[in-house]
DNA sequence: ACATCGCATCGATATCTGTCAATATGGTGG
DNA sequence: CCACCATATTGACAGATATCGATGCGATGT
């Protein structure tokens, strides 16, 4: 059994650690369940935090590439990385050994 | 779209938040690869770290029910526990508003 | 009984993380 | 141009985490 390859086990790692705090899993559920991308605005209004700290978690979500980011004019857009959530999803098969 | 109920929130979390780290999900790896239970001297034996080290990532794992643990005499047996990597293996249909 | 072995726990420490207030950045409207 | 608005970044700080050495604690062998 091969030690998994440095550049995926990183990339796992920083998924599973993004998706482990309560607030970035609410962030990623809200986000996924809109039709189309998601203003920060609108996600910041979902939570009792700061701005500042909306923003953090964020920037976690999108280095994790689970999100992606747009903007048009003063708004930033959020959506799903469409790989991520098989990515990350497909344990099973990781401990298999895959 | 409500917010998750906090049990399953927190379990979620936990699990996410143990897998984020590269020494657990190698463990993990290791002992998922393995075909009964797994000695905690073999898992030792596998990394550089110390073995309070290990023992301190064993705990973790287990309470977030990841692993699951047995003794015969001296030695200490971990296994994976069978609904876990279900439990956290279906991302998508999380998202999907499950 | 005693020494030893396997593992867990404790105590200490350096680093990381989540949070907020303050500030910066950059687009918009008067 | 200037005030404003939506986000992002910075700085600070309390609390969590990874790590190790030392210690504790059953079980085993002599």
């Amino acid at each position: 059994m091969p030690p998994l390859a440095a550049p995926r086990r990183e990339r796992l790692v920083a998924g599973y650690r993004a998706l482990g705090d309560p607030t970035r899993l609410e962030i990623l559920r809200l986000v996924a369940a809109q039709e189309g991308p998601t203003c920060v605005c609108d996600i910041v209004d979902h939570f009792e935090l700061s701005q500042p700290t909306i923003s953090h978690h964020l920037k976690v979500l999108r280095e994790a590439r689970l999100l992606s980011q747009s903007r048009i004019g003063v708004w930033s857009f959020y959506a799903l990385d469409p790989d991520a959530a098989a990515y990350l999803g497909g344990l099973e098969s990781l401990l298999d050994g895959a």
